[in-house]
RNA sequence: GCUGAGGUAGGCCAACGGUGAGCCGCUUGUCUUAGGAACAAGUGCUUGCGGGUUCGACUCCCGCCCUCAGUACCA
């Protein structure tokens, strides 16, 4: 007993904690509340991993932290637990995704408990839950009835959706159809990857260079009808609410850079009779600029309306529908065969950067608006059907890509902006021969010729704008969110579809009534796919296919939600996590929302966030909840990476190869500077030494090698698994560690002889306390009732301060240090009192918590150290009575002098004249100016 | 290419413009109930490189190099 025994003492407290609820959270807070979450993980069935540990500890001790200052806690875990690998293990064993799904969670649960947190595991959910996903349905049901009013910037209820004229007067399916093609929810046509050997649609992860990932079988790309959110609507309001958020500087500019939001204009180019120009032209100044281009334009998007004069031909891409119409007899079965090509290449394919480009002469021309010139109108995959218009000007005196296009297909250059004068490539770039993308003087540009980029872009977009042939345009990157997906394992949507007599669909759509939810998944005799790419759901019996509702007869949604859905909102399904009216209270909502603090990987820092924001901001337009945003305060953890690995290279021959003559090809395969293959080998470390800036072998110090951690993986062999980490260490030590290895958002190495570090550490908390020499327990000896003598009390108090602080700021490693220098000084004393060590054990206590209640209740306190009130210092106890100050020449450092902690600038000085070894440093010299600083030091420059 | 983070001792990492904190490792002792020991003493950097500001720079400014992560034809 006597001895530290993780392994004892660590159950017995979690098994406490449980009985005794001690983590229990009030339905309302009472007091100052703080909502502390974690990204729920997905139970994968390879357990925890590492990484996880990292996250979930820092929100522990956080909310140990708040907790002990007295604040009203949420501190939840939950589990997203839709997803791949159990549909396709389903597939391949028979058994529902269900069972295994269940398996993982326990053994998550199992891990989670396991390490000490303090959840509130009464409130913990799933999202493969029917009285979850009830509500996941519920919330799509709200996507689907509402519109967005883009006068307003925000959703409303379908119903107020103003219906104009014309369509009211065309009857009741016309309406119908006028709000369904303005729900925020809505059906359209979109590609899915097919891979017809197995039978099955793929998920994008799935897919890789067009094939499958299991057995590598071709995919297709068909399209297939699709439920679409429509989060591009939200753009403006999802840029504009990341200002007022309190979140990593770099998540804000990915989830920026993702809406992506630009600004230029929409030109229409003529592409009709040459005849007939000068009265389109008319029409236009009459009209203005009409919402559709019309047959006899082509429209584009610009950001650089500015070099309109250096158009030199347009561009549209593939899937552009006026194709038919531009393509000329000639031309036309090259640009069949081009298109045909280009609908097999996925978009990375297509995108894939050092890829020449290519494209196809349409046949036709059409008219540049500012100077009547003829451009030809090209077809090319560099140009994206989704974004802008699909089609675009191109500059290519003034573009990248419309240069390396120009060069490849021998078009016309025409510079239009002229560089500033220093310019070292001004004379290639006036001269076409190299591309300038840099703002300048408007050259070649008629009536703008002088004037400057801002200036040009603003008068020949207003002068468009005059003429009815263009507009000043927004642009957003951001696409419209696929939200359906071909498998069996997600969230079924709450959506019928008409049949008629013939079975055939009509079109028409029905919401499954709120009360009807959820609607359930279909027990199906095996999960295999049926070899067509529609939904695996297809396979359901009519029993759950087929609905009769009022003598009509419907065909349920066979498609499911994609695994986003559920995590989108289950930050508010763990405020209210059993309320079976509700998806929540609106006064719990009120009281606990928003997040205080969200903690999570940042490979969410897009998708996730995104989708929940925008779930969030509809929620709260249509007065679900309270707050315009859901996460407050956000922080990404760092990587854990596996232990440091020496490698070093061998030929074939298994002679060495210094590291920095070898190879990589594209392929990964290494070879020497002389042509040889080299294999990698992993060195133990007493292989290696440093040498300057790197390391080489021992044996051969020419000879130099790797040294680097590398991502963890089931491949390299180098996962930690913390089961074993805390059956070695225990939990209190795998918390530890993870907290103490750096900051927490960077990336870090494991090593386990760090763990060992952190483990003596416990051992000698442990023995500050206890008599680790009896056989029976005992106190530790040197324990006493006194008080603190001068020395102890001002370590006491530093240390409260700086474990205070640092706790608050979640520089966790160096609050630890903080108390790795607490526990060596007292260590040393003979003397310790209970008065410090009490507090002490309140500090350590969120960060091992099973340590400080053992030793808590070992000190005779009955209750549990979570319900103690966290320790505050005294500011006069931190001043010492005297200091040390260095004494520098120079400013480097010669020797120090103990002066009072008061002492006046004249006293210091004196004393630090007076000094012997300044004294005779100063011989010979004279002192040309001294700085004293109280109480930090002195400064002498001398000559 | 772009964006972000970073470069301090053999490793991990602290340090309001003012003394290198802590952990691991290593060396040598001591002790022992022989443990993951403990204790004691010791060990180490041109703070990536080059300039500048300053009495004084890891810290502030300018230029460069390197590493890691993410991302990439969005007109």
């Amino acid at each position: 007993m006597p001895r530290y025994n993780p392994s004892e003492i660590e159950p017995r407290w979690q098994a406490y904690w449980e009985e005794n609820k001690t983590f229990a959270t009030p339905a309302l807070p009472s007091g100052k509340k703080r909502y502390v979450l974690d990204m729920f993980p997905y139970p994968s069935g390879d357990g925890l991993h590492v990484g996880h540990p990292e996250g979930y500890t820092a929100t522990d001790i956080v909310s140990r932290f708040a907790r002990l200052r007295g604040e009203c806690v949420l501190h939840p875990m939950g589990f997203d637990a839709f997803g791949l690998p159990a549909e396709e293990h389903a597939i391949k064993t028979g058994e529902h995704p269900r069972i295994q799904t269940q398996s993982n969670i326990d053994n998550f649960t199992r891990q989670l408990k396991m390490l000490g947190f303090s959840y509130d595991w009464d409130r913990m959910v799933s999202t493969t839950d029917e009285d979850y996903f009830r509500w996941t349905q519920w919330i799509f049901l709200v996507l689907y009835d509402t519109w967005f009013d883009s006068e307003a910037q925000r959703g409303r209820a379908i119903a107020e959706l103003p219906i104009p004229s014309e369509i009211a007067s065309a009857g009741e399916a016309a309406i119908e159809q006028y709000r369904d093609a303005n729900r925020l929810a809505y059906q359209d046509d979109a590609l899915v990857n097919w891979c017809p050997a197995l039978g099955t649609v793929l998920a994008n992860e799935e897919v890789q260079d067009g094939k499958s990932e299991r057995g590598g079988h071709p995919v297709k790309r068909i399209p297939l009808r699709q439920w679409m959110l429509r989060i591009t609507s939200y753009s403006e309001r999802l840029l504009e609410g990341l200002d007022d958020l309190n979140w990593p500087v770099g998540i804000k500019k990915l989830q920026q850079d993702w809406i992506g939001r630009s600004t230029g204009a929409e030109v229409d180019f003529y592409i009709g009779e040459s005849a007939g120009i000068d009265r389109w032209k008319a029409t236009r100044v009459e009209s203005g600029f009409p919402q559709e281009a019309g047959e006899d334009a082509l429209r584009v998007y610009t950001t650089r309306p500015d070099t309109l004069f250096g158009a030199t031909y347009m561009v549209v891409s593939p899937e552009h529908p006026m194709i038919e119409r531009l393509v000329t007899s000639e031309q036309g079965e090259a640009v069949r065969e081009y298109c045909e090509q280009a609908s097999f290449k996925s978009d990375r394919e297509r995108t894939e950067g050092d890829r020449a480009k290519t494209g196809v002469f349409t046949g036709s021309y059409a008219v540049n608006p500012v100077n009547r010139k003829l451009i030809p109108v090209w077809v090319a995959d560099y140009v994206l059907a989704g974004y802008g218009t699909g089609a675009i000007m191109a500059v290519p005196a003034h573009d990248d890509r419309d240069f390396e296009f120009a060069k490849q297909y021998a078009l016309e250059v025409v510079p239009v902006v002229d560089p500033p004068a220093d310019h070292p490539q001004r004379g290639e770039i006036l001269a076409g021969d190299v591309c300038f993308v840099a703002q300048g003087t408007a050259i070649n540009s008629g009536e703008f010729d002088g004037k400057q980029t801002d200036e040009v872009k603003a008068s020949v977009t207003s002068s468009l704008a005059e003429q009815g042939q263009g507009n000043h345009a927004v642009n957003y990157k951001l696409r419209d969110w696929l939200f359906s997906r071909q498998r069996f394992w997600g969230e079924p949507f709450p959506i019928l579809h008409e049949v008629d007599d013939a079975g055939e669909l009509t079109g028409r759509k029905r919401a499954v009534a709120v009360e009807d939810l959820p609607v359930q998944l279909p027990e199906l005799e095996d999960f295999k796919p049926h070899g067509r790419p529609e939904p695996p759901l297809a396979k359901a019996d009519d029993d759950w296919l087929y609905v009769t509702i009022d003598e009509k007869r419907y065909r349920r949604e066979t498609n499911t939600m994609p695994q986003w859905a559920g995590s989108c909102w289950y930050y508010l399904r763990y405020i209210d996590p059993k309320n079976s009216d509700a998806m929540i209270d609106p006064a719990k909502e009120k009281a606990w929302m928003p997040v205080d603090l969200y903690v999570g990987g940042a490979e969410h820092a897009v998708l996730h966030l995104l989708y929940s924001r925008f779930w969030h901001k509809v929620l709260f337009d249509r007065g679900h909840v309270s707050t315009p945003e859901p996460f407050n305060a956000l922080i990404n953890q760092g990587m854990i990476l596996g232990e440091v690995e020496f490698t070093g290279y061998v030929t074939e021959d298994n002679s060495a190869v210094s590291a920095a003559d070898v190879r990589r090809d594209a392929e990964g395969n290494l070879s020497s500077k002389t042509g040889q293959t080299v294999t990698a080998v992993v060195l133990s470390d007493d292989a290696v030494e440093k040498k300057g800036e790197g390391f080489v072998l021992q044996s051969d110090p020419q000879i130099r090698v790797d040294s680097r951690a590398h991502k963890m993986s089931k491949s390299r062999g180098n996962v930690v698994n913390p089961d074993e980490v805390v059956r070695e260490y225990g939990a209190d030590a795998l918390r530890l560690y993870e907290m103490f290895m750096g900051p927490l958002e960077a990336t870090k190495p494991w090593a386990m002889t760090g763990v060992g570090g952190v483990r003596n550490f416990l051992d000698r908390v442990w023995r500050m306390i206890v008599d680790a020499k009896s056989d029976e327990f005992k106190l530790n000896a040197s324990l006493t009732d006194q008080p603190c003598d001068e020395d102890q009390n001002r370590m006491l108090h530093r240390t409260i301060k700086k474990v205070t602080e640092d706790t608050d700021s979640m520089s966790f490693n160096t609050a630890i240090a903080r108390m790795m220098e607490f526990t060596n000084f007292f260590t040393r004393s003979e003397s310790r009192p209970i008065s410090a060590m009490k507090p002490f054990l309140i500090l350590l206590s969120p960060y091992a918590p099973h340590l400080c209640e053992e030793l808590w209740s070992h000190l005779g306190e009955s209750d549990s150290i979570a319900a103690q009130t966290w320790p505050s210092w005294d500011e006069a106890a931190l001043v010492e009575s005297s200091i040390e100050v260095p004494i520098q020449i120079n400013g480097k450092v010669k020797t120090k002098i103990r002066v009072a902690a008061d002492a006046s600038k004249e006293t210091i000085a004196e004393t630090a004249l007076a000094d012997d070894k300044v004294k005779t440093m100063l011989d010979g010299k004279t002192i040309v100016k001294q700085i004293v600083v109280p109480g930090r030091l002195v400064n002498l420059v001398v000559k």
